[in-house]
This record gives structure tokens, C-alpha cells and sequence, in this order.
DNA sequence: CAGTTCATATAGCGTTGCTATAGGTGCTAG
DNA sequence: CTAGCACCTATAGCAACGCTATATGAACTG
């Protein structure tokens, strides 16, 4: 149960701390536990790592690993935005799995003083919306998608961790997940035959305003906004996706 | 600048807690902290709160009723969906505006424990939602709905506040707003919009064209063309004067 | 005026993260 | 073989933490 044996000092409070935030329910982790189940006191671990969470991060940087492994290994299908909805489910499978080191992760939320971890997460769903962004099927800028979708991810992801198990519904993964991405992706969203009913949907939303604003006189926008904005409304409605 | 005078100290330990929760930059409040500055000793604190987090949900509860009055006080505009906009927007400035009792209220996350606030605020949202959907706006259960665009929201905010307040950008908030609102939201097509009320069909047209804006990149304005005419539409969604 | 209840203070317990200091270990140099 | 050195670990303890057993004062009640 303990790591008494061969592993140097450095890895049995790795594997320590690892072990007692698993199994820590949400409560605090204290480093008196953490160096009497590794077997070695407190200066060791002080030696080490400079502090409590310099450990806590040293932690994380290896669950970080895995959890880049999950998001790499789906990573080759070929399509994108496929491999974001993929990278979108690892995410919360990661969470769901492992919830104490997540909330470590991506539950230390301070202000003005993001966790690197966030930047990283983020960078790689940059780097794969990039692709998608090559690809044509991206309607908004790389980076903004991938801020809008991490947030949204790890916002789901924390609602679920917090929930108790049996009534953890992963609908609002899929849904919140399809949300998003369909807002971002210039197609219709995962699913083929999507660029007539992407096209129709601006379209269609376009005529429903023009409809809209005719039927009933906004006093919004003066007359001559109104005139501007009326023809631009029939300029898109018109318009022909290529 | 001490709370000395003339209020009793159950009083006086609220607003201490309140100001020091404010003020500290996302560092740890001390019981002793807050008793010093309330003037009275530590069984005090415990006689009236039970224990320090009991004083934090006390704080809490007099921050949401701020919370709700903000998410009240927009209510009335008759249109479900515009109101839920206005409360998502609540939501985000509310939290950047005092980070600390956000992260108390909606930070807090353990595995399996949710804050009771979540809950309140999710029934809020479903409140709202339960009127859209009255009024045929929905494709989704509200409850489902309420969950997934409070997740995206805390998920949002969550983020902004972490970020550094010079980068801090709205868009990420009104792009995940709008893909959220959007997603949750019956297709409206003309014939839908024109059974409502005329001003409701006109801002159901532009929440729907906007979304589709954002999700089908399209090229039929130029980009200045396109910011003017996506400021206007969000002047007529925003619109609720009837 | 005695009894009861509520509210606050004195003093201190056990635990926390962390460290000043010292001792042990294994290495290379002479 | 030993002297010196760098690295690693242990002993002991500090200040701060959340919290409480106990006692004292005040205010109302009979």
C-alpha cells in the first residue's frame, strides 16, 4: 500500500500524492499524508519541489501527459472537426475519470492567474481547428474557436464532476458539444450533406428578418439605417454560397 | 474602515467577510482575519455561522439575491429568448465584477457536491426557458436547455476571470452565448416567426440570423459592411420596447 | 431577586504548510 | 585511504490556520 520500496524519493511522493488526491473525495490533501505514505518527511519534499504545489504540479504536468495521449491518439482521422468532437469527449472522459486531478487541473480558478495548463488544452485545440480552418470548414478564427469551445468544455465538464454519479446525464456533453462546434464550423455541422442546409440557414434566417422587419416597423434603426440594412439583408439573402 | 460602530456583529462579520473576500486577490481569508476586522473573537463567528463556510454562504446568499435582482430586474421584456440572453449577460458581468464571490459561488466545485447555488441558477434559466418554450421557441427540454447554456455560461466566465483584465475579450462570451441560445432554439423559419407577436418575430429572426452569421461565414459583405450590419442586428435583438 | 437564555471573551487544542539546522551518503581528488 | 564536496534526508519547531471547551456578562422572565 505504501511506497516504501525501491523507487527513489522523488517518485514515491509523485505517486503519493497522485494516489491520495484520487482517493481524497474533494477533500484537502495535506502534505503530512502525502510524505508519511511515501515514507520520507517533510524537507524531502520541500527539497524537491519547492512546495505544496509545485508537487500538486508536478502531478498534474504527468496527468497532463495522458491526458494529451487521449487527445493525440484520436487525433488522425482526417476530418477535423470530427477530431474535435473526439478531442470534446476525451476531455470530459478525462474529467469524469480522474475528477480530483481535473479539478486540480482545471478547477483552480483564480483571477487573473489562469492555470498553464489552460493555455495548453487551448493550444491544442488551436492547432487542430487550424486544420480545420485549411480545410475551409471553419467560419470563425482558429483561436477564438478553440477559447469558446475549451470554455464551454470545461464548463460541462465541471457541471458533471459536481453532480452526483448516478445522475451525471453525458446529453449535456453532446448537445452543449454539437452546439458549439456547429457555431463555429461554416458546414452544417458533423453530420455530411451539410453545405446546402449551411447555406439555407443564413438564407432562410435572412428572408425570415427581412419578412420580420417589414411586417412589423422596428424602432431600432433610424430610416436610413433601416434602408442600408434592408439591403444588405437582400444582398445575403440573394447570395450564393461557392 | 473597521465595522466598529454602531451594527451588531453578526452584521459586522457579513460585511467584513464580504469586503475581505472582496479585496483579497484570490488569496485564502483567514477566520482571524475577518474577526479583527469585524472587532470580535473567533466564538462569535462560530455562534452565528456554525463555521467559517457557513459565514461564506451567508455572504453568498446576500450576493445572489444581488444576483437574481440583476436576472430579475431584465425579465419583463416579454421575449423568452432575448431575456435569456440578458440573463447570460448578467451572469458574465456579475462575475467579472466580483470575481472573489463568484468563484465562491459558482468556483466551488467538488465531485459529487454541488453548490446549491448551481441549482438556483439553473432554475432560473428554466424558468425563462419554460416560457420559450410555451411559446414554441424551443427544440429542446427547457430543463436539459438550462443545464447546458449554465454550463457553457459558468464555463465562459470561469475563463474571463482567469484571464489577465487587459486581454480579457466579450466576444468569447456573446460567440458562446449566441451558438448556445442558437442551439437550444426552434428553427425559425417565417412561418413560425409570423404566429408571434411582430416584434417578437423580428428578434427571433435576428438571434437566428446572427447565429447563422456567425456559423456560415459568408462573403456577400465586406468585413466592415459585415461588423456595422452585425451591430445593428444586435440592436434589434437587444430591442424590448414593445 | 433567582433562573434562564442569549451573546461574547479567554485561552488553547490539533493540524496545516513550511523551514533553520544538522547529519548521513556517495562521489572524486590527492 | 582519506579529505572535501555536493547531494539528499531527518530532527525539531515556528507561525498561522479552523475550531472549541469553558467562563463571563447582559437581558429578559418568573
Amino acid at each position: 500500500m505504501s511506497f516504501d520500496g525501491q523507487l527513489p524519493p522523488k517518485m514515491r511522493l509523485l505517486r503519493a500524492a497522485a494516489e491520495l488526491l484520487a482517493k481524497s473525495a474533494g477533500a484537502a490533501v495535506s502534505t503530512r499524508q502525502i510524505t508519511q505514505l511515501a515514507g520520507v518527511t517533510a524537507p524531502t519534499l520541500y527539497h524537491h519541489f519547492g512546495d505544496k504545489e509545485g508537487l500538486f504540479d508536478a502531478v498534474v504536468a504527468a496527468g497532463f501527459e495522458e491526458y494529451v495521449a487521449g487527445e493525440r491518439d484520436f487525433a488522425p482521422s482526417g476530418q477535423p472537426l470530427v477530431d474535435i468532437r473526439r478531442m470534446w469527449d476525451n476531455h470530459v472522459q478525462f474529467g469524469l475519470k480522474q475528477p480530483e486531478l481535473y479539478l486540480v487541473m482545471f478547477g483552480n480558478i483564480r483571477p487573473e492567474s489562469r492555470p498553464a495548463i489552460v493555455a495548453d488544452a487551448e493550444g491544442l485545440l488551436e492547432e487542430m481547428l487550424n486544420k480545420a480552418a485549411a480545410a475551409g470548414q471553419l467560419s470563425v478564427q482558429p483561436r477564438e474557436a478553440a477559447r469558446s469551445i475549451l470554455a464551454a468544455n470545461v464548463g460541462v465538464t465541471l457541471m458533471l464532476i459536481a453532480e452526483p454519479v448516478a445522475e451525471r446525464n453525458l446529453e449535456l456533453s453532446t448537445m452543449t458539444r454539437d452546439a458549439m462546434i456547429f457555431a463555429v464550423s461554416r458546414d452544417q455541422g458533423p453530420d455530411a450533406a451539410a453545405e446546402d442546409s449551411g447555406k439555407s440557414s443564413v438564407v432562410v434566417a435572412a428572408i425570415a428578418l427581412n419578412a420580420a422587419l417589414q411586417a412589423s416597423h422596428s424602432d431600432q434603426l433610424t430610416s436610413s439605417e433601416l434602408k442600408l440594412f434592408l439591403e444588405w439583408l437582400h444582398r445575403i439573402s440573394t447570395s450564393s454560397t461557392g
